[in-house]
DNA sequence: TTCGCGATTATGTATAGACATTATCGCGAA
DNA sequence: TTCGCGATAATGTCTATACATAATCGCGAA
């Protein structure tokens, strides 16, 4: 028993695999304890030095913490939030006590443009759901969303109206992104631009756009558009972990 | 023989350290077939496990590309650029054939200003080379580069002027960096800098704040607007490897 | 009760061997 | 010369074991 048996992933990628999905999930959220490399084994039916190696590099790159005799759990998002989402603004807002809510501007159901499939590769005509939000907090507008999911990925997108969550935050629940694509860019805001987020035409934004794909398949594309005097981003890099984070 | 002697570090880590040094400093430049599997056990005296453990996670990282058979080559920078650096414009300019030059705008040796020591945690007072350049592709300005280099970490920097390489691409020679961090924000133009950069005044730029150190010892900062219709960022990540580069 | 210390437990590092996989090399045939 | 194919070489994955290290637990003594 030296291989998995073909046409079925191997066994570390397996284990790998199904960890990062509970992280990046949520189903085990920061702070929670993983199960011990030896209920790893008894799981998985392997030896201790493939979970082994599994949990190690999960460590390495910042996704867990490992402590002799008390096990190894869930790192804090700073370190792993290779995103910069929007979904910041609600965790922001509760650690400085302001109020932030969201209102979605636009939704429907329409074909994809030529322009979005040609960028993102899919057939012409692939059925997308449109969602435009824009994101408040204290009365100040802080960004303006234009997103595009993937009903063929995520069907449950169909009738959802997003009232509780904004759209970013709703599709990390549920379809947690195994790669992503980032450009950012800076621009002039025109007048809608401008008048959207409470700023003078021209006022330089930082508009970030997003691509995540969830093992190969399209999940969703976002262009977020952030006033500039209010916003940047940051990271923090060395050769072996890279990690990066969104600040206010 | 389980285990380093102690007060030296283990093995995994001394070989680790080893490999990106060399990969870092340049001496195995992106293309150089590093050693086989077999060649780093004889050199290191340690199992194939251990070496592998060591190769496959800078694989995982970028640092290396993997080939069976063929062995193991230093990856091209883009995987690993995590770093948004000036220099991409020179490998730029060969790849399309424009012709690119800088030009030294400012030169002075002068001791840190408050802010900027305070802003990066250095006593006020230290002595600094503070050295301005603007970045032009086909007579057209690309960026505007105000950076500040520690004489303390590279003292060589005092007596130079610059002349060949840019100061970043001069850096990354002498002094790879192990931490980095980046903060990117957007901002109109005011009037000095349109007509450095030949744009209209308020015109959206992307700026890119860079602070770099190694092991600990702080290098150098350096702010870098980009006219934004020009330029942007790029960047791909997944939750497992981790890197970005910059595109024209 | 509190402190100290040994036992326990989970991870950290390393070994030697096995078999799978895949790209390349080189030889022989067309 | 070129094509095809088997040998070969290097990496990929996995096992079973061993000993080191560090943190915690819990028992017994002060």
């Amino acid at each position: 028993m030296k291989e998995a048996p073909s046409g079925m992933k191997h066994l570390y990628q397996r284990i790998r695999d199904d960890i990062e999905a509970k992280i990046m999930s949520g189903e085990w959220p920061p702070g929670y304890r993983i199960p011990f490399e030896h209920e790893l084994m008894a799981e998985y039916g392997c030896s201790r030095m493939t979970v082994n190696k599994v949990l190690s590099t999960l460590a390495v790159n910042g996704l867990i913490t490992r402590r002799r005799r008390a096990g190894s759990v869930v790192a804090e998002p700073s370190t792993r939030q290779a995103v910069l989402d929007i979904q910041d603004f609600a965790l922001e807002a509760a650690r400085t006590g302001t109020v932030y809510h969201f209102k979605v501007v636009h939704r429907s159901i329409d074909p994809i443009d030529t322009a979005a499939a040609h960028r993102i590769g899919l057939p012409v005509g692939t059925e997308m759901l449109y969602i435009s939000t824009l994101h408040v907090m204290d009365d100040v507008p802080q960004a303006f969303e234009e997103r595009l999911i993937s009903l063929a990925t995520v069907p449950e997108a169909n009738g959802e109206v997003f009232k509780d969550a904004p759209p970013g935050t709703w599709l990390l629940r549920r379809v947690p992104w195994t790669d992503a694509e980032h450009i950012v860019r800076a621009v002039n805001a025109d007048s809608t631009m401008a008048k959207r987020l409470q700023i003078r035409t021209g006022a330089a934004c930082l508009v970030l756009e997003r691509r995540t794909w969830q093992a190969g398949a399209f999940v969703t594309e976002a262009r977020i558009t952030y006033p500039g005097e209010r916003h940047h981003l940051m990271g923090r890099f060395s050769p072996s972990v890279k990690g990066s984070s969104a600040v206010q």
